[in-house]
DNA sequence: CATCTTTCTGAAAGCGCTTTCATCGCGCTC
DNA sequence: GAGCGCGATGAAAGCGCTTTCAGAAAGATG
């Protein structure tokens, strides 16, 4: 009277007349067992509805398919992209994304790259390289191989595929500089926590060094990745007593508030203010003034992610690979700056007339 | 000589001077262990670094604690806000989340319930309702809860946790038919494997129906999400010998698409046509024109899909979730058409004339 | 203090699959 | 035709945990 819940290996061997061994070598090298039996050991699995299970495969075979990414947040347009790349190519080769998202929060990480490692995830995919020490012990000690995105030139090098994003701001302040500015403002995300948000800042801090200029520390601006905090930055920078000809934004997502809240402040860019961005997304083509940023293959970065894991995965020597490629685009929300009124206060009034005065015109 | 690669529960017990079923327990269940044993165990995991293993554990208790969450797409920032709100939610009960993508197609949509059905996951996350029945046939025959996102008052009403997308589009054409409309053109997604595409198209027909009006079929047309597909839409749409007064886009990224697009070809909205959106993701408000468009509480939707799957899981009895509220947002996208010429032809060109004269005023 | 409950605990039997390992044919070679 | 090598198969031993089930310990009761 009790029923089986569900049909198993066993249950195809017998309906096949075959050992549960052959059923298994069958699902798994197919090549190895004789056309024929083959042939009555698919049938039987396809009329019995036989779903091998997950579970028990991962048990015996020490393996789980399973690739955990923790991302540090999803609803920001910035991650899906690569994830989604990441997702396809591993996919392909066989492999399950499970995801979580950190909030950008380094405890957070910790939890869930524990949990990860409990359910026997086969590798892992993580942002950014800096964090507890520990965790990487931990990792190493389950012996699992680990991809670091966005970001590279670190200790973990061969573990990292991303961008070299000191170098990536670097370009940017060069390219300010040569225009002509020499008050720069960055709106940031948390340096602190963040090793692509620090690198950033570095960059641009090295670069403007090499011409005797800086960031004063009132107009480094740290923000949540989003439009509306930049706005809020934004605002605040301009409305100093000497405002910046130029704002660096971090990433992209600040950028925009910048530009929203410059058209409502009624400020011109790039009349006014130059404004950066960073990542390039693709509103950065489309937004007015178009924006001037670097650009970050993020699609690349994934699919390489996704690559560099997968030759661990098969065994193969780990090597270094290479920074992914960042190229500077210029486009329409730079320009150099005005010349010089002395005054040093009450500069963003004088813009706001000017610009009134123009838009009239 | 050979040493264990792994530390088990079972080096834990004898580390304790327990046995492994007091150990599981006391991992499980702690309050059923005695709390002077409870400390020694606790000791002895700390000691040993213990990592429990999944997979073991998934085919003991017939629990994985992962859910499978199919989304069409991760690119489009759509789906991952309500994903990242579902994953959190669903987290915080012990849950871990694995994302696929279907692109929006049926087939990779399969394959992707497959391999989670195959990996034993506990629930499962879907994007819309309509699909091969047998699909439903198989994640049934395993008994696993399963959840329809982004859509409701379907056949499987109690599965869907969603919004009504056909009244959300009849509420936007009645508007529009208020304003004095008589003239539509739509830009929708691909209607035939997407439900979601298709109830919306379905309330604009049936709105415009009781009126006595319709969208010409050569004015409405199928593209993918994205605003590049909304540009070309756009131009096509107006370029056409008797262009609509009113375009609705069946998804945001469209109407984004067709707003730069408006601006690139000088017209102007809503002075020459009305854009409706649908979605009112963050841009809406910021882009300028500011997007009429209807608001889909998305991270709403995303906590209440993982809540609705959690008391499934608790073995609650299954009820039909209420449709998710969406409110017409009206901003500057739309306005009462212009008086009517009634030149049947070259509309458009009328009307960039106009915008022209205007803007140089 | 004996007896009856109520907790706790341990032994042992799986969960459903993979993977040696040994065996069995079978086609070849000499 | 004996001997060999090789590919295909089956038996059986786990993989590391959970979960009955029954027994031991600890409290409660009269």
């Amino acid at each position: 009277m009790k029923r089986r819940e569900t049909t198993t290996l066993d249950d195809v061997a017998l309906a096949a007349g075959v050992s549960p061994a052959t059923v298994s070598r069958c699902i798994n090298q197919p090549a190895s067992v004789r056309a024929e039996k083959r042939e009555r050991i698919m049938n039987a699995i396809e009329r019995l509805g036989y779903v091998p299970n997950g579970s028990a495969r991962a048990l015996a075979s020490r393996k789980t398919r399973m690739i955990g990414a923790i991302m540090p947040s999803l609803d920001n347009m910035l991650f899906g992209g690569p994830l989604e790349a990441f997702q396809k190519e591993i996919g392909s080769a066989g492999y399950t994304v499970a995801v979580a998202c950190s909030e950008y929060d380094l405890d957070q990480e910790r939890i869930h790259v524990r949990n990860f490692l409990e359910s026997q995830v086969d590798g892992l995919l993580l942002v950014g390289a800096r964090r507890d020490p520990d965790i990487y012990r931990q990792i190493e000690r389950q012996g699992i191989p680990y991809v670091l995105t966005w970001i590279s030139s670190d200790t973990r090098k061969d573990h990292c595929v991303g961008f070299d994003n000191a170098a990536a701001a670097e370009q940017l302040v060069e390219y300010l500089v040569a225009l002509g500015h020499r008050h720069f403002g960055m709106i940031s995300g948390f340096i602190e926590h963040n090793d692509r948000a620090e690198a950033r800042y570095r960059g641009v801090r090295d670069a403007l060094a090499r011409h005797g200029l800086s960031v004063p520390p009132d107009q480094l601006l740290q923000r949540p990745f989003d439009p509306d905090a930049g706005r809020d930055a934004f605002h605040l920078l301009v409305s100093a007593p000497n405002p910046p000809t130029a704002i660096l934004c971090g990433s992209e997502p600040h950028a925009y508030g910048a530009l929203f809240e410059a058209k409502d402040m009624n400020i011109d860019i790039p009349g006014d203010i130059s404004v950066t961005g960073f990542d390039d997304m693709w509103l950065a083509s489309q937004i007015s003034p178009p924006l001037t940023t670097v650009r970050t293959p993020r699609g690349r970065m994934g699919r390489q992610a996704a690559r560099h894991l997968l030759a661990q995965l098969r065994g193969e020597r780990l090597v270094a690979p290479r920074p992914i490629e960042t190229t500077l685009v210029v486009r329409k929300s730079t320009a150099p700056p005005r010349p010089i009124s002395l005054s040093a206060d009450s500069g963003f009034l004088h813009a706001q007339a000017r610009t009134s005065a123009k838009s009239g015109s």
